[in-house]
Order: C-alpha cells, then sequence, then structure tokens
DNA sequence: ATCCGCCTCCGCCGCACGGGGGAGAACGCG
DNA sequence: CGCGTTCTCCCCCGTGCGGCGGAGGCGGAT
C-alpha cells in the first residue's frame, strides 16, 4: 500500500538558490522523489553527492569553480554505482549536449522546460532511462524537423535594456572596445554589460552568446 | 572628342596578387579609367596613395600590417585633398559597414559584386557621389527588406572540407581545443584551420565568423 | 615526374577577453 | 524615506585567441 517504499532520492547542484528553491519545491510536491540535498558549485556537487549518494543528480552547466561538465565527469569517475545526472541548462547548445553527453550524463535538460517535464525526467532518468529534451534532440538529429515557436527564451525577458544592446552589438561583431565607442561609455562598462549578459545567456564566450541570440531569435539572419 | 582627358586615377590596395589583377583587368578595360598603382599592405597603400595621388582607391579591409579601415583613416588624415575611398570586403557585416563609414570611406563594396557595378562604383565616386552595395544598406536600413537569396556567398564555395567542420563547431561555441579533441587531430591542426577560416571569410576573429556563417546561410538557427 | 592544394603540426608573441572582486550615482517603487 | 535595480567605472589576473612564420607528408592534376 505505501506509494513508493524507496523515493527517490535527488540532489540539486546550481549556483542560483532560487533555481535551487524552485527545483525543490517542484520535486518534493511530488510522490516518490525526495530532494535530499543541494550544491552552489561544482566542488560541492561532486562532496555532496559522495555523501548523500543520491538517485538522481540535478547539475547546472554553469557554476563557480568547476561547471557542471566537469563536476558530472568527476562523479562518474570516482564514484561506485554513481547517479544518473541530468544536465540542467539554459539553452540548447550543441557544445553543452555533446559535452554533457561525452561526460556520462544520463539526460539533458533545459531550464525553460515545465514542471511537468522535470519531474518526469527525474522519474525517467531514476528508471534507466535517458532522456533529451526535444529541442536537444532535434539539435542532435539535424534540423529536419520543423521551426520551433520559441522565439523568446527565458533570458531574453531578463537583459536589461543596456544588456540587450550590447548582446546586438555583440553579434554585429564589434570588439568589447567598439561597443564601449559605439555605446559612448567607458571599456570597463562595456566589459560589465557582456558579462552580465554571457551570465544571464548561460554563455561562456561572446561567439556562444551571439549563437544563443540567433538560435532564440532575439536576432535574424538576413 | 577625346573620350576623358583627364582619367579616373585609381590605386587598388589589396593582399590578394590574383584581386588585385582581376580589379585591373576589369577597370583597365575601361573608358576613363587607369589603374595608376597597386598595394599589398595597408602601409603600402598608405605610401603609394601619398605617391600618387589617385583620385580613387579600392581598399580591401583585410590586409597585413595595417588593415583598410586604418589605412583609410591614415590617408584621409594626413593627406590633403584626399582620394575617394572605397571600402572591398569578402562579406557584409555591420561591423565593417560602420566602421569603414566612420572612417571616412566614400563607398562599401562586396568582392562578390560584378565587374558592372565595379566599374559604376568607381565612376560614382569619382564624381563626388558616395555608394553603399545594396546589401549593406539594407544590412543599416534595418532589415524591413526582403530576404536575400543568396544561401552561399563566395567564401563558402573556397572553404575546404576540413575548414567548412571546423566553421560548424566553431558555430557550436566550440574553443579551438574542443574541435581539436571532436575532429580528433592536435589543438595547432585545429587553430590552423580556423585561422584559414578568418582568412576567407574575412571575419577578425571566431564572432565575427559565426555570424558570417548564419547571415551567409552556412548554417541556420532552430 | 613535378607541382600544387590540403592536412597535419610546431614555435613565439601580444592582446583582447573573461573571471572575480568592489564601488558610487541615479532612479523608481513601495 | 529606505530599498532594489540599473548603469557606470575601477582593479588584478590568467589564458584563449589570433598573427606570423615555418615545416613535412600526401594525393591529385598536369
Amino acid at each position: 500500500m505505501s506509494g513508493a517504499p524507496t523515493p527517490v532520492r535527488v540532489v540539486v547542484a546550481d549556483d542560483e538558490e532560487m533555481v535551487r528553491t524552485a527545483l525543490r519545491a517542484i520535486l518534493d510536491a511530488e510522490q516518490g522523489i525526495e530532494v535530499v540535498g543541494e550544491a552552489a558549485t561544482g566542488a560541492e556537487a561532486v562532496s555532496v553527492v559522495r555523501a548523500l549518494r543520491p538517485d538522481v543528480v540535478l547539475m547546472d552547466v554553469r557554476m563557480p569553480e568547476i561547471d557542471g561538465i566537469r563536476a558530472t565527469e568527476q562523479i562518474l569517475a570516482t564514484l561506485e554505482d554513481p547517479p544518473r545526472i541530468v544536465v540542467v541548462t539554459t539553452f540548447e547548445n550543441d557544445a553543452y549536449v555533446y559535452d554533457a553527453l561525452h561526460a556520462g550524463a544520463a539526460g539533458f535538460l533545459l531550464k525553460r522546460s515545465a514542471a511537468e517535464e522535470l519531474v518526469q525526467a527525474v522519474r525517467l532518468v531514476a528508471c534507466g532511462d535517458s532522456l533529451l529534451y526535444p529541442a536537444a534532440v532535434r539539435t542532435l538529429a539535424g534540423r529536419h524537423t520543423r521551426r520551433r515557436e520559441t522565439p523568446d527564451p527565458a533570458w531574453v525577458a531578463r537583459l536589461t535594456g543596456r544588456e540587450a544592446d550590447v548582446l546586438r552589438l555583440m553579434a554585429a561583431g564589434l570588439t568589447n572596445a567598439e561597443i564601449a565607442g559605439r555605446l559612448a561609455v567607458g571599456p570597463a562598462t562595456a566589459k560589465t554589460h557582456v558579462a552580465a549578459v554571457l551570465a544571464k545567456t548561460g554563455a561562456r564566450d561572446r561567439t556562444q552568446a551571439v549563437i544563443a541570440a540567433y538560435e532564440s531569435g532575439f536576432i535574424t539572419p538576413g
């Protein structure tokens, strides 16, 4: 009669507290799923997982000290009977998809996924299945599917006006100094905005930010 | 009765000899146009122009020592009654368009332009008019015109197979080291290919190369 | 048989970039 | 009136990147 004698034990690793809380809230509300720990950095994730031995880890790619990909590698390499790791990121990107899978991740999920998808994902990987967010699959399989209707990922809304300006100029191929000149601000300011754009888009460098801008429809070719 | 008592004197500055020869061939065939000199570097361009005092300069953006933009600035800044300078490049790019105009260029032309357009351009600027290649104008005016049908600029054909692979990986946001890993070659090799891609696309850095890839349709979003 | 294009790889070098801090001013909002 | 957000700017530091030049091997074209 017990719904689940051994609930799925989950660890959430993300540098943003809000995200962790949100994920925890969603998962704790579910029957048979239990968030047993959190981590704010890649290094923390490794030690927490080592200590708590969860069944599933939700791993952000972008974290201080050690990124999620490397944390995944370390966990899988150093632990016997390691947990299933679902890599969570803000936008779909070939590099992350490939690297996550290469690192041995069991799944790949976008932060903009619905709560239901998240729960589904945890249950799936806990059963030993793998999953890929549809869009990621499309990316891997090679663009034969129809164009998605999402012109505006979550991060676009989070960009401030100035940051949007900067991203547009980045996508025009300008350097930080040129952006500063175009906006009539100091180079340091341009750098600050660029850094903010990188953080919010989840990009590692300006090139990935520009890719994200194209892929999200923030800017369009031609 | 003399067709043109004082023909338009032109200097061609481009680091590729073939391009120089081609431009010279096209222009020399025209009545009233005379190619009086060539330059293979930005520095050469400055001195040649200083010495020959042409009416028009066809200036490549990408050249050794000093790029075409800076050479343009120097010529316009240091010469009295300077020549009209038409900046020539391989692909349309916001940064180059803006910079060229900001540097005081009288016109902006793509290398893929037809011979007739080139001649027209020289005649136009010689008369004191300015010109912008249609596509460049569209870029500046802000994409309200219809999509161009050019899915494949000249440089795409010039990319070798390996270079195309590398560009695709660049457009996936990978670093040189990651590209090397993915292609199972040494980092130095990846760098070489990246450099070749930058040269052939006329890009200054990997970000501009990725932009070119998107804008040309070499890769498509979604 | 020779030449040329492509792929592979090596070094050196300078710089723009990105990470990680911190700090002050203006503004709107509650 | 505080408070949060945004925009502005500063420091230091490590490094990925791009410029430059060279080199060898290999296969196809002539």
